[in-house]
RNA sequence: CGGGAUGUAGCACAGCUUGGUAGUGCGCUCGGUUCGGGACCGAGAGGCCGCAGGUUCAAGUCCUGCCAUCCCGACCA
């Protein structure tokens, strides 16, 4: 492909309202445009990428048995309502209605649909087990769209979704795509990791979430030195050694005034308490009956971990009467000292001593509060989010906290869909049984986003050669000369013939601005034919990703190039 | 949806304080000289100055409202 025959409209200066280095370098690479907020087209070389990815997504798909299927983007209401899924949507949804009145959502994903589809077509247990997939555009209207085409309202999306007849059959196929995942995003040169997520009360159910670590990602995560990411719900630290303070007992329990002052940062300024000295006395309902939960000031709970540590259902704040009953003391005024209701504390509360805290008494505080003298703890635990700095759980270290996005999504449904909408097969007892479920979700989008997040330089793209736009890209040095452009020409013909993507610079530009043009879009091999080497019948063949140059015969391009890509 | 910022040519920006009828650099077109890491000279094309209303003899500039975009946060089925 010739470069005068392609739009590849790059940019000198990025575009002022580009932040993240894959947005900036999308555009000024030519990749893709804006035409609103979170909606972009998708010029000719970011096409070719987004091809290249979903040929990968598509063939390990295939190769993981799973079928191609290509589902409506147009859904109709009702169908959300049936799952109840058309307010929990909410905002999200793009909805309109059509001239006879009918209410139509744009798919943001399809679960309803495939599962409208096994509930026709999959009746006997001989029909399981099936994996579906499609490749399609998705629709959400996000509320703040951002980094480019990080996050979009409208955006590619491989999802999958299996139907079986037991979790053993689904735990199968979950496994299949798990490792189809793998290779696929390996295969696009990413270095992903896979976090477990909670599988919580929801009984059996398991998700996995790949993510890459970028710092124009979505979502905070904790990662140990030994490379696991945890999302900041579940991440847990080490228990201290020892649960309690060594440093001596205070002096007595002293009352004082704090009018109207209830937030840990109202009293820290006031009284120069630094908020690690103080503790936060939450009120929540557990089962229906009031507990309290201790952290320290400088923390924030984490309502996973307090479930968790409780053992019980439903868990909530409590609301302002309760915590009034509770306490006997207004919002903002509770603390563990001479409370009725049963205290579990963090760790850090346990291990600490001389502490601020709410009096249960309006407009009252107490000091010098010591866990061991001053009030009983029914248990402690991990009880706060995690923070940089925390030892691991694992014992590798400090945590530190990061920044990813995710990429992709693995996750047992279970029956949720296949009860609601009844995809009901006949088992071989005949009895009717909701199919289960698994759905398998990838951003092909952001796949672009992220490999040029993770390969990139001051000068542009370093795309890994499975999803670059091309393979090679030749550079005439100065194409008015005959024999720089005959050469030139001849070894386009030749690569294209042994199969490879080429790209031919054939314009009639001066060298450097083919060269940084060439570094900015980032095709793994660059060509160069000048008439310095042409001379002793040489071209050089430059790796873009090391900046390595080499000089090759004529005769040897194809091979040269051939090795090259193999690095 | 809350907070902050910004809207002037394809891209980056100046002009706004102190109103007088549109500028710079890159890119684009034509001619010429150049030609191995973003050349130079000359001549051009390209603007509802985000939109609407107001003030004024006169608005890119002042006032009001709206819209759009970006960043932080909330949210993310």
């Amino acid at each position: 492909m010739r470069w005068t025959e392609i739009l590849i409209p790059t940019l000198r200066n990025p575009p002022k309202d580009a932040e993240a280095a894959s947005h900036k370098l999308a555009l000024r690479a030519g990749l893709i445009r804006q035409l609103s907020s979170g909606v972009y087209s998708y010029l000719p070389l970011g096409f070719r990428v987004l091809h290249k990815i979903i040929a990968i997504v598509r063939e390990e798909m295939n190769r993981a048995g799973a079928q191609e299927v290509l589902m409506p983007a147009l859904h109709p209401a009702e169908l959300w309502k049936k799952t109840g899924r058309y307010e929990t949507l909410g905002d999200d949804k793009l909805a309109f209605k059509n001239r006879a009145g009918h209410e139509f959502v744009l798919g943001p994903t399809h679960e309803e649909v495939v599962t409208e589809l096994a509930a026709a077509y999959l009746k006997s247990f001989r029909d399981f087990p099936q994996t579906l997939y499609q490749i399609q555009t998705k629709f959400r209207d996000e509320a703040r769209p951002r980094f480019g085409v990080i996050r979009t309202k409208e955006f590619i999306m491989k999802d999958a979704y299996s139907f079986d007849v037991d979790d053993a059959g689904l735990d199968i196929n979950y496994t299949k795509m798990s490792e189809a995942y793998h290779r696929i995003f390996s295969r696009c040169g990413l270095s992903f990791k896979v976090v477990e997520a909670d599988t919580g009360m929801m009984g059996g159910k398991m998700s996995q979430e790949f993510m890459v670590v970028c710092p124009y990602g979505e979502d905070r995560v904790a990662i140990s030195k030994s490379g696991k990411l945890a999302s900041l719900e579940i991440a847990k630290r080490a228990q201290p050694a020892e649960l309690v303070s060594k440093a001596p007992v205070p002096p007595a329990v002293e009352a004082f005034e704090t009018p109207n002052l209830r937030t840990i940062e109202e009293i820290s300024h006031k009284y120069k308490v630094p908020s690690a000295q103080m503790i936060k006395t939450l009120i929540y309902m557990a089962d229906g009956q009031p507990v309290a939960a201790l952290v320290t000031g400088d923390s924030e709970l984490n309502e996973v971990k307090l479930r968790r540590l409780l053992g019980v259902k439903e868990l909530r704040q409590a609301e302002a009467e309760e915590v009034r009953q509770a306490t006997g003391a207004p919002v903002g005024f509770a603390g563990p000292v001479g409370l009725k209701v049963p205290v579990y504390a963090d760790w850090d509360v346990v291990c600490g001593t001389d502490f601020v805290t709410g009096a249960n008494e309006k407009d009252k505080h107490i000091r010098h509060v010591d866990p061991r003298r001053d009030f009983q703890v029914k248990a402690a635990g991990d009880l706060r989010q995690v923070r940089t700095g925390d030892l691991a759980e694992d014992g590798s270290g400090m945590l530190d906290i990061v920044t990813t996005m995710e990429i992709g999504h693995v996750f047992k449904l279970g029956t949720r869909y296949s009860a609601q909408l009844e995809a009901l097969f006949l088992d071989e007892k005949g009895e009717r049984k909701p199919a289960i479920m698994g759905c398998y979700g990838i951003g092909v989008n952001r796949i672009l986003a992220a490999a040029i997040e993770e390969h990139h330089d001051d000068k542009g793209i370093l795309w890994p050669r499975a999803i670059a736009p091309f393979d090679v890209e030749i550079i005439t040095v100065n194409q008015a000369i005959l024999e720089t452009h005959s050469a030139a020409q001849k070894i386009e013909n030749d690569l294209e013939a042994l199969g490879f993507d080429v790209l031919y610079d054939n314009r009639e530009e001066r060298a450097g601005v083919k060269f940084n043009d060439a570094d900015l879009i980032g095709v793994p091999v660059q060509v160069t034919v000048g008439e310095r080497g042409l001379k002793e019948g040489m071209v050089e063949v430059k790796l873009r990703r090391t900046g390595e140059v080499s000089k090759i015969a004529l005769a040897d391009v194809a091979q040269a190039v051939k090795s090259a890509l193999q690095r």
